[in-house]
RNA sequence: GGGCGAGUGGUGGAAUGGCAGACACGGCAGACUUAAAAUCUGCUGCCCUACGGCAUGAGGGUUCGAGUCCCUCCUCGCCCA
């Protein structure tokens, strides 16, 4: 056997060689179709793991099959620079997050570059750099004007930790934990600045033209949270007052027997009478300190107080008592409701607490009239609804509304989940917000000549985590750009959400000064072609992009684009998503529950003992993560086996949406087949014939279904199957060999082989395409083609059942006709046995695939 | 509580409604070797000596035929209450 490759080596040969030629430099040939590839950009973390590559991996192989299918294809990368780890670094290493962001970004880079991805480095964009985050600055310049940017005193959930607001996307789960640092956010009173991506809820709903996981769309719609209802104004009795409300029930309006406030309604204190005052203002100020989630448990007891007003209703015009209870939240609808205890739960558990009365208006169309023991919340036909009566729910609900209309006091509403989105951050590692504050003009913009508005290079970090720039006076102390007059600029900065809202554009020409992106290379490129990326970002950055480009839409940045390719997708950034799964890797915990390095594992048979102490650890399979010490470096594989071997491996794991275990041993198994495959295509045998006609078409058949198969696997990202059709088809040519590598047939096999190899194992299809004697590059090469006719089948094999169990098989020709086959199986020994006595009710043929003879 | 997704050998997984378990890991046996590693060959879902039977979380249904479609349930994951 000849010497075996050199993985390692080969792939530092063929990166170095890569470079040098500016091998995937994106061209601009107007002949060739244009594919923009694009993978969501990291956090410049310092250390690329194989949760990293795990997404880059498959993209990567599919720019190159685009490549080779005649593509020009635009695939780049950058860095998602701004955000709380480098500020972080900063006050621990008292070093500026510039410098310990642009370190991890240097030797990711380097990384990335030993994956042998092919990047078009030139378009890197790296956003914290002013040259980028100045297209932020105008951004926000542009919202402003078109009032998508506003400014709003409102109650905002802040990280304690990391002494910032977050936007309500931010906030994760019922426990309502900081998206960043997993700690609980807390309440407060802000001033802070909104995008209005209300204003596009609508849209954003509609996911026509969009080709994505359905899973995403479903988690925007709820997220959006789209509610249609009615509206309408309780007035409060002997008072001018008057409150809103909005349920999305108005046919069950009759059955309001009381009304409910937030504590932190306004209209509270005005109502309240003085007898009433201290209780009421005592379970406000107790109410206030609990946390949303307590108040929004179903597990607890729903309390309230009553503030001793009445409101009226507005159809019947009784009394309706109004209380108020924490389980109405200020941050929802109105801030109040309509409480119908006998069609909802939460009324009805508080109604049968304070002994209010439950009165049942909507019914079952199949009701026997008892009084139900528990709310019925279903739809059905209203009752005790006066002129109503009869009316199923559907109806009811617009006559309700229809009726509220007609009274003045309200109609038909509809409710959004979804809040503005909340920019501000108190944090110094970001965009600065271009406003500046002044005395007598108020927030004032910064002129657009004045962008961008750049971070300060001389900055001190406190202890306490609060922005430098706020006690920055060169930063701070401005004068106001209308009156002239000494002014403070904004100190907060942005949501790096808004660095990743727009980036697919500034790929395209990220050093333009005139404006964010070059229209000529849009019009080259957009829409991206395939965009994939992790389903933790579905409710954040996807939802932001797409009102992102919504509102440059709007602004009128696409208008030269829409006109000059109408046909194109000019109403979404992303028309194509890609969810990939997230990879694991066994994490090991001491009896104590910590988590215990791979460098202090040992194992006794399979359980997992610590090193030293031979403590018995507890294994399990968990997402990646430096907290829990399972983070697998590609390194050490790479270094010692190749950059393939990882790629392979990350794609031969499963199917590419379902992530799965990163497995040592499983590693070795591709090493076996690269070292196999290069055996079977470079070493030479000698002796070897011309080979016998039947043997060839057996060589050429194999071939041509693994090209058709692994081609149409590509086209379904379907990466794992590609990677078992080349195994299967190295196992075939292994098998052809001896006797066929003479024939002028084989080294047409052998190409085709290297050919398939190239989008997944890249380092080494382009050496053994050298070894080939081939020219110099086989990422130039085009992708290989099948013939129909040389994958087809010499025989065909028919499956015989009886009665749906397997009895036999038989071999036809392919273009057995059903008589034919029929007379075959017919004629079969087996099926002859099996038919004896017993009565042929039916023949099944399924063509080319089996015979089902169904029995009496 | 609601929505979505998943459940297939010892393991990762494959399978347009048509031969369940491709491909690989691990295991077993053998070859090579003084020996080991590497490599190669064979076997490897369960039951049965065999014929054959049973098997895709459980139970039902549709169908000539169900891992795949429908219904009920269980378990796990994610999202929302």
């Amino acid at each position: 056997m000849a010497e075996r490759l050199d993985l390692p080596a080969v792939t530092r040969k063929w990166q170095a060689r890569w470079e040098e030629t500016e091998l995937y430099r994106a061209g601009s040939d107007p002949a060739r179709p244009k594919k923009y590839v694009l993978t969501m950009y990291p956090y410049p973390s310092g250390d690329l793991h194989v949760g990293h590559w795990y997404p880059i991996t498959p993209t990567d192989a599919m720019a190159r099959f685009y490549r080779m299918q005649g593509s020009e294809v635009l695939y780049p990368m950058g860095f998602d620079a701004f955000g709380l780890p480098a500020e972080n670094a900063a006050i621990r290493n008292n070093i500026h997050p510039k410098t310990w962001t642009y370190g991890n970004i240097r030797r990711m880079e380097e990384q990335l570059r030993r994956m042998g991805a092919s990047f078009d480095w030139s378009r890197e964009i790296i956003t914290c750099d002013p040259e980028y985050y100045r297209w932020n600055q105008w951004f926000f310049l542009r919202f402003l004007e078109k009032g998508l940017a506003y400014r709003k005193y409102a109650p905002v959930d802040w990280c304690p930790r990391c002494n910032t607001t977050l936007a309500r996307e931010q906030v994760l789960g019922q426990e309502r934990l900081c998206e960043r640092c997993n700690s609980p956010v807390i309440r407060k009173e802000l001033e802070q600045w909104y995008l209005r991506i209300t204003q596009y809820a609508d849209e954003l709903l509609d996911f026509t033209g969009l080709d994505w996981p359905e899973r995403i769309c479903t988690l925007q719609r709820n997220w959006i949270g789209k509610s249609i209802g009615a509206e309408f104004d309780f007035a409060v009795k002997g008072a001018p007052d008057t409150f809103r409300v909005f349920t999305t029930r108005p046919d069950t309006i009759y059955g309001v027997t009381f009304a409910v406030l937030a504590p932190e309604h306004p209209l509270v204190a005005r109502i309240v009478p003085p007898d009433r005052r201290a209780e009421v203002d005592a379970y406000v100020q107790e109410a206030v300190r609990k946390t949303e989630i307590d108040r929004q448990s179903t597990e607890k007891e729903r309390t309230g107080v009553f503030t001793g007003a009445h409101a009226v209703h507005p159809l019947t015009g009784e009394d309706v008592p109004i209380y108020v209870a924490d389980y109405v939240l200020i941050t929802y609808g109105t801030g109040a409701i309509m409480a119908v205890p006998a069609h909802d739960e939460r009324d009805f558990d508080f109604a049968r607490r304070y002994g209010i009365e439950i009165r049942t208006v909507v019914v079952p169309a199949d009701w026997d009239g008892t009084p139900p023991s528990s709310a019925f919340s279903g739809e059905g036909v209203m009752v005790n609804s006066g002129p109503f009566d009869g009316c199923t729910s559907a109806d009811g609900k617009k006559a309700i509304s229809a009726e509220l209309t007609a009274r003045g006091i309200g109609g038909e509403a509809v409710q959004f989940r979804l809040r503005d989105w909340l920019i501000s951050r108190q944090r110094m590692w970001g965009t600065p917000i271009p406003v500046i504050h002044c005395p007598a003009c108020g927030a004032v913009p910064a002129p657009d000549d004045q962008l961008p508005v750049t971070l300060p290079d001389d900055v001190e970090f406190r202890p306490t985590g609060e922005s430098p720039l706020k006690f920055h006076a060169a930063f701070r102390d401005v004068s106001c750009p209308r009156c002239g007059a000494a002014a403070a600029r904004e100190t907060d900065t942005m949501d790096t959400f808004i660095d990743s809202s727009w980036y697919q554009y500034r790929f395209l020409s990220p050093h333009a000064t005139e404006q964010p992106f070059d229209p000529e290379e849009g019009l080259n490129w957009l829409p991206v072609t395939l965009y994939t990326g992790g389903a933790e970002h579905a409710v954040m950055h996807l939802l932001y992009t797409r009102f992102f480009h919504k509102a440059m839409r709007d602004l009128g940045l696409f208008d030269r684009l829409r006109e000059a390719a109408p046909e194109r997708n000019w109403d979404e950034p992303f028309p194509r998503l890609f969810n990939q799964g997230i990879i694991t890797a066994f994490s090991h915990r001491d009896p104590d529950g910590r988590y215990i390095p791979y460098s202090l594992v040992d194992y006794e048979g399979d359980q997992p003992v610590h090193k030293e102490t031979r403590e018995r650890l507890q294994s399990a399979d968990e997402k990646m993560s430096k907290s829990k010490l399972n983070v697998i470096a590609p390194d050490e594989y790479s270094d010692r086996y190749g950059a393939d071997v990882v790629r392979l491996f990350l794609m031969f794991i499963g199917p590419w949406e379902q992530g799965g275990p990163w497995n040592p041993r499983g590693v070795e198994g591709i090493v076996r087949f690269l070292h196999r495959a290069s055996a079977v295509v470079l070493d030479p045998v000698e002796g070897s014939a011309a080979g016998d006609p039947a043997a060839v078409r057996d060589l050429q058949r194999a071939v041509h279904q693994a090209v058709r198969k692994a081609t149409r696997d590509m086209e379904r990202f379907s990466f794992n199957t590609v990677v078992s059709t080349l195994m299967e088809l190295v196992n075939a040519l292994q098998r052809y060999k001896p006797a066929l590598s003479g024939a002028p047939e084989w080294g047409d096999a052998i190409e085709r082989f290297t050919l398939l190899c190239a989008p997944i194992a890249p380092h080494f299809a382009e050496e053994l395409w050298e070894r080939l004697g081939k020219p110099y590059s086989v990422h130039q090469q085009a992708w290989p083609t099948w013939d129909e006719a040389l994958a087809a089948e010499e025989s065909i094999e028919i499956v015989v059942q009886v009665n749906g169990k397997l009895r036999d098989r038989i071999r036809v020709p392919p273009d057995a006709d059903e008589a034919a086959i029929r007379a075959a199986v017919l004629e079969n020994d087996r099926i002859r046995a099996a038919l004896e006595g017993r009565q042929l009710r039916k023949f099944v043929y399924v063509p080319g695939r089996l015979a089902n003879l169904v029995l009496g």
